[in-house]
DNA sequence: TTGAAAGCGCTAACAA
DNA sequence: TTGTTAGCGCTTTCAA
């Protein structure tokens, strides 16, 4: 029966009416206890008696009630959301990072949030505004930040983050990557002492295939090999750039014995050409990759490559971010995973 | 001069203290206006007095306020997010999708979230479970949704649903794709008019390759044509699959005339095996592949594949979901875009 | 055009 | 172990 003086319609004035999802309140009160003991049964259910544990774990089962992670991460100043910014998803050398960072934080209970920056740093403050704006526990960036206005905005923002693929000096909080200047300098080394003399360098414009054809050049120079041919391309992922960039290096330089290409499959297309106009590799001209993808190990010939443990960089990315969201201490500021060159056929 | 009877140290009792971030209130405050004003000026500025608007833009500026868009979402029941599920981003196939789609969110505001099902049905729970949670304002799906534990979660949830990359008679809210069992009997038929009568397939095991199949070896048997060679492979990402399938093929049927790969990379690895087991491409054996990937029009000989329009995909799941984000009226909701056979040199 | 009030759904802090 | 209270930072509703 109802009570005499109830009101058949609620006044429902100011505030607003929800989008008629279950909540914690209704599962709570169907178990007949108070809502925050409802949230100790989801978050903390060892606090929580059995009895009345199994009580709203029937409730939540009954009302197919899931826990509002936004309202959550409100109160409890944790999203449990990480940022990866990467240049662009298609470059595959980062998805081995970002498949395992994604694994490591799902296990526990975290979610990933992407962004693309385009290797357009323009593009990079909106983005950047727009992930701070979620407040995600963690942003995982690939490559350092060296603008100084996306690194004020992240040390403004307070949110750890790791920066990988490079190697930093001064971190905003961690780095865990590889130095590109030492992979320039040993593949020139190993080209060398392989007997090549007359290199050449298929490179992409991004910074970071750069700075690894920079060291190659300066070493070749510093070994008093002649001049190292350079073919600029501007897109790192087709085999296409690798072929053309092969065809003008070869019409430049006709001698050429090796060429050292800024990703596999750069590697991969100039292979290609290299045979298309009757070179032989690796007898005539030697080719070296960088990113060691699966696929190279099964073309004909077998090409060799640069290999980067891109899911350890991604592991160590979410053991530092889920150690800082716990309060635990964080070990080393800047890691070096290191690489190594894997030999095949093509060099 | 301090009011006399302001106590010095604020009691603070319950409740919480923040992040220290900076609120809109403050940003209010600084501007002397209604913590709503300063929402309005951010969120529809067009409601605002210029002389206030840019009074508060000011504030914004000195104080480097960045919205909490949790806070936004909570209040709003908008997450400005969307969800992207896929088996594994590995498989580059849905990369145009996912990119696509990111693209086109974050032009409107939105942020993407990924999940990785990584093919397991099991995982799926708990994924779904961990999105529904953080109230994105769409989710899209790779393939249809099946299982009705999935269905029935997400139908209850009341976010709006775009399955992708194939076709529904019952879609959740939406389906962008095309036929899979179309393109197994097209790539049959285009065999058959070439005069390709002993026909195999190399085949990844998940369900949509498996679709395709199914419809190419049923075509075959409807055209007369000897039984197809079938080999399945566990791993659709590696030249080494296309060329151990390639092998089994030619050893169990040595006058196979033709294979369909249910990947780019499969026809790649298979190509290659068969040059190296002495057959001519696509004189002896011919391969078709499936995905269009960009490196197959530069590999020798080239690859003829089924191309699919991931990129639409993408951007017709965004115009979905932002119609529906915007109470616009949508579109059709099944929509076929298709796939055409891009006819290069192996086939 | 601006503002006061009232929450959105949840959890931290404190109390019993 | 359980509950009360007071917000987290924002936006909706209603009123001026």
């Amino acid at each position: 029966m109802p009570l005499p003086m109830s009101s058949s319609a609620p006044p429902l004035r100011k505030g607003r009416r929800g989008t008629g999802a279950v909540t914690l309140r209704q599962v709570a009160e169907l178990a007949g206890v108070a809502p925050i003991t409802a949230s100790r049964v989801i978050n903390t259910p060892e606090q929580v008696s059995p009895e009345v544990r199994e009580r709203v774990l029937q409730a939540v089962r009954q009302t197919g009630y899931v826990p509002n992670l936004l309202a959550g991460g409100l109160a409890s100043a944790k999203s449990r959301m990480v940022a990866a910014v990467v240049p662009n998803l298609a470059v595959s050398v980062f998805l081995d990072t970002v498949q395992t960072l994604n694994d490591a934080l799902f296990a526990r209970g975290y979610q990933l949030m992407l962004g693309q920056t385009g290797y357009a740093t323009e593009r990079e403050d909106a983005l950047l505004e727009a992930i701070i704006g979620r407040r995600p526990d963690g942003i995982v960036v690939t490559g350092v930040v060296h603008a100084p206005e996306a690194r004020q905005r992240l040390l403004a923002s307070g949110i750890p983050v790791v920066e990988t693929w490079d190697l930093s000096d001064n971190p905003i909080d961690m780095a865990v990557g590889f130095s590109h200047a030492a992979i320039g300098q040993q593949v020139c080394d190993y080209l060398r002492l392989r007997g090549r003399q007359r290199l050449g360098l298929i490179t992409a414009n991004d910074e970071r295939a750069l700075r690894r054809a920079g060291s190659f050049v300066a070493q070749a120079q510093a070994a008093g090999l002649p001049p190292v041919a350079v073919v600029n391309v501007a897109d790192s992922r087709t085999l296409h750039s690798g072929r053309t960039g092969m065809a003008r290096l070869l019409s430049e330089q006709p001698g050429l014995e090796a060429v050292f290409c800024s990703s596999d499959l750069l590697a991969m297309g100039a292979v290609t050409e290299a045979q298309c106009l009757g070179r032989r590799v690796p007898d005539d001209v030697a080719v070296v990759g960088f990113g060691d993808f699966a696929f190279v190990a099964d073309t004909v010939p077998s090409i060799t490559s640069v290999h980067i443990n891109g899911s350890r960089i991604g592991q160590l990315a979410a053991d530092y971010l889920m150690a800082r969201a716990e309060g635990r201490p964080t070990g080393e500021r800047v890691v070096d995973v290191g690489f190594s060159i894997t030999e095949r056929d093509s060099a």
